[in-house]
DNA sequence: CATGAATGAGCCTTCATTCAT
DNA sequence: AATGAATGAAGGCTCATTCAT
């Protein structure tokens, strides 16, 4: 027990380190020393627990989305209402990135720089969410007879395009912009558009 | 003048060699020596032309958002219906990305990967593209006493976020999308929202 | 006597898991773990019972050595007819190597590729046993009055070069060839020439 | 032609150095830094030649048997007499290894501890010299009638064993033995044998 | 001007050895 | 006594950059 505990412990620590340098420095520039430096460990110690730095990159980003994705499908799983949904998705998101700014640069910017697999499985995994959001918004939409025709799965590409813009100049950005009225109004621009509804009657 | 032309066309060819390579190499995997092969040069001419690797980066992405950028500036500029620009500007962006196919990856996925101070400048380039157009949809909100309040610098990251994301899907998505179609129903969503309207009245 | 009993036998189960790995793989690719996990110890145990991993290989090396020459030395001592040694000795080779199959190719190839130290004392090892065979021959040359001028210490080591070389072919050659014959058809050769005896007279 | 003749030097240069170090550390205590320095270039230059040490290795090694072989080869071809090709054979390696003495240690002790792969070859090589050898032994046996019966193959891995033997004694030994008188003794032990031929009769 | 051969700093990875348990 | 997790020195190889031609 006390050993598993103890290497499992230590796997996170790599991790989180591996998190902290690949976010800062990018896949190539990120030497597996100073990871191991954050870490707190051995430079040869890294390769007890992975085969090498390509694996290493690939587990911390797997658990990192891994982590956040179930996450979002537990929490909207059974959510009806879609504006609840995405009001959920959203503020999750901007929570989660708030609690891992480390790694906010990696998620955003760089993540798929490594090879071809690794841009894949991002993709693929980017494809899930899309595919679920879609299938949340195509519900809401069927089960409000709703008279507008639009591609759900184009919603939630603009929906997910839009979000991560609103991430990046909320991290990166020089004005700060707070997260719960942010989320509102891009709710509402997403629900009702931009146009003068009142010229539209 | 012929040989400042001629050397304004040997910078020309080996700025567009570094855009090819770069965009399927990404910055740290590309080559000198693979840039200077595909403009039909030796490695060492790369180095009359520009300081260093960096320095050939900073220009090629540079030359390339300057054509971008430039080029939606004038088209748009004396614009005054905003559907009509944001239409210009989604049609423009399908177009100029399916002409330079080949440095889409790295417009949509590599840019900032160099350093922080290439970062930073993407940054500050995006930030120039988000004010233009949140100062179009300032001005449409304005012209038409619309009564929704909605904040223009927000909806431009949203409208810029969604177009990112839908390009992406197009470049990389195994369903190519048909570009006029997805224009018109992008702004549809944008100008109108998902909401079902027949409810909403 | 129980614990050094089990002593001697750990040690010599790493001796016998050392011969199969360094003959494998040679020297300076043999992994000591590797010798670890096929002795069924730990890794630092070996370290409690040799210095180091030159040290481990000295002493296995010696080992095989000191059984072989002590054999040899026995069966030969007091055998004064030289065909008969030189038939004991190439049928105990062949014996020795096929049952030691695991460290032919050490034998062989491989011995003294770790440093001058060791390549000098296999040297040594290997004067001994030509002085060895150089005395029986000048004995059997002298007690035979023998008209024939030749010098026997030269035809001591044409006598083991040969063995070795048809040691090698029958290891590692395609033809694998009996060794009964082989002894005899070698001792043949060595006795009387390969010259034509009719001719001669 | 300057270039190549140049960039030919260049690389027999480094084979001259990959020789001297192989042959004195052996290949994987061998550094490739060291050859570098001793071929007095830069570690990085080697790589412009060989595509790493392996392939270094086999290129150096194949170098010297190619030299070895072929000149063998060219000097017995048309020699019908079996003592004087066997003659030259010994002397020619002789004087090869005298020439040669910075290699000796890795013709005679190291060679095949790389892979498989080059054992292999290694192996294969010196099945074709036994052939060759054993077929000049085959034409003169029965060009002479011989009564004698005795296998040539069996009598070339002999022969070869015996001179390598000789080679190590002379290299390594204390006792330097005179090569002119070695090469009579030796030949006349293989075509006479060891026999008391008075007795004999 | 243009070149590409040469360079060597830099980094990933291995593995003999140690030492806390 | 025995272990095996941890270490870090060492070395193969790459590639941006230089400079002699």
């Amino acid at each position: 027990m006390k050993i598993s505990e103890k290497k499992e412990e230590k796997r996170s620590r790599i991790l989180d380190a591996a998190a902290a340098v690949f976010s800062k420095e990018g896949y190539h520039q990120a030497k597996v020393e100073d990871i191991a430096r954050i870490a707190g460990i051995g430079k040869g110690t890294i390769y007890l627990y992975f085969k090498n730095k390509r694996h290493l990159y690939y587990c911390m980003i797997k658990e990192i989305y891994d982590i956040f994705l179930e996450s979002i499908y537990t929490q909207i799983e059974c959510e009806n209402d879609l504006k609840k949904a995405l009001k959920t998705i959203t503020e999750y998101t901007f929570d989660f990135l708030d609690s891992h700014k480390e790694m906010a640069n990696l998620l955003i910017n760089r993540p798929g720089t490594v090879d071809e697999d690794i841009q894949a499985w991002l993709f693929a995994q980017k494809q899930k969410i899309v595919d679920f959001l879609a299938q949340i918004i195509k519900k809401y939409a069927d089960s409000n007879n709703c008279d507008r025709d639009f591609d759900s799965t184009l919603v939630a590409h603009c929906f997910l395009g839009a979000l991560a813009a609103l991430m990046a100049e909320r991290l990166f950005g020089y004005n700060k912009i707070d997260s719960a009225k942010l989320t509102d109004k891009m709710l509402d621009i997403f629900f009702h558009g931009i146009h003068n509804s009142s010229v539209q009657v």
